[in-house]
DNA sequence: CAACTGTTTCGATGTTTATCTAATTAGACT
DNA sequence: AGTCTAATTAGATAAACATCGAAACAGTTG
């Protein structure tokens, strides 16, 4: 979140963008005219300026006027930058879906138990599954192997990393799908 | 400046090693197994972080400590974010040397004189031979077209872009050289 | 519906930057 | 001097990102 926050300032052109929206609302064109950059450039910047909150966008027919949020920049740059508030970024700036893997793991790094509720199944189904290589083939006993290493429950974990079509099986020989596949 | 400050904040190693370092001060090998990196790693960011005076540095025998730099981070956060300070990025954030070619160039884009001092040569000698496409050849005449286009001396100007070894020529054609090349 | 305008999405390209291993530097300790 | 330890620099590789032209899309206007 804060980094997304971050990075979306930390970037020349950003900023300029930001700068010009600091005094009113501007088109893409006109916005794309003020920092000398073509229009689709422009619209690529003030996508993640959205996406992190900082602009606002209201549209007119077929205009776009962006606007500078006020708010949440204030905000945040009062939030962001206390000490103890820092502190926290050690651990933290870790993904909801990681900190739930997280908290199923022992200190060895096995897992507690199968997680009964479908939002915390598919965070440690997708983590088990990228225990195994992508472009490789399994044997049934090699699977089982990196399952158990994990939790002794290996027929329910494989076939639940089956049906979310983490891995796949054909003739006994098993092989992880790329992430775009994986029902999440 | 700014832009330096966020850049050095906009990552995540970079935030988690603030975290740690908000907290007291760690050597770079602690601060290596904090983070999971290797100490290389860590030691350029700590050089970006140093540059953007966001970290301290006290060394005491071959170690190093690296501390947080509570003052910079708190003045930062509150002088970067107000309205106002953010409507100044819009022309500015911009280099010395576009800086030094703006204030030679006429509202019509034409320079105003041939500049005296060196300093202030080189960055717009840099940008007029950037006119100039690489990997083309230019007859004469079309080079001093482009130049005319800036300013009426083209004698003193193409012979300063080839002293500059920005354009070179060989039996009355020319061609952009290589920004490397460059006499800077 | 056809032509037009402003914007966004797509795909390709080039640049920047994070990270690693290996080599080098600098201080401390025999 | 030689060795040990901590850190940095160099060089190589890989991932992330900025930018652009072309194409697609959405709203407007004849």
């Amino acid at each position: 979140m804060v980094l997304q926050f971050l990075k979306a300032l930390a970037h020349e052109s950003r900023l300029r963008l930001l700068g010009l929206l600091a005094t009113r609302e501007h088109s893409v064109q006109e916005l794309a005219a003020g920092v000398a950059l073509k229009e689709p450039t422009v619209s690529h910047h003030l996508a993640m300026l959205r996406e992190a909150g900082l602009v606002t966008l209201r549209q007119d027919g077929n205009t776009h006027w962006y606007g500078l949020n006020q708010k949440a920049l204030s905000r945040l740059s009062r939030t962001v930058f206390a000490r103890d508030q820092l502190a926290a970024f050690a651990g933290a700036e870790i993904n909801e879906d990681d900190r739930v893997v997280r908290n199923y793991l022992t200190p060895e790094g096995r897992l507690k138990a199968f997680p009964a509720t479908l939002k915390k199944r598919r965070p440690i189904l997708a983590w088990l599954a990228k225990q195994f290589e992508e472009g490789r083939n399994y044997p049934e006993s090699e699977v089982n192997e990196l399952i158990e290493r994990r939790h002794h429950d290996r027929e329910t974990f494989r076939r639940e990393l089956i049906g979310h079509r983490m891995l796949a099986r054909k003739n006994g020989v098993y092989w992880r799908l790329p992430e775009s596949e994986w029902v999440m």
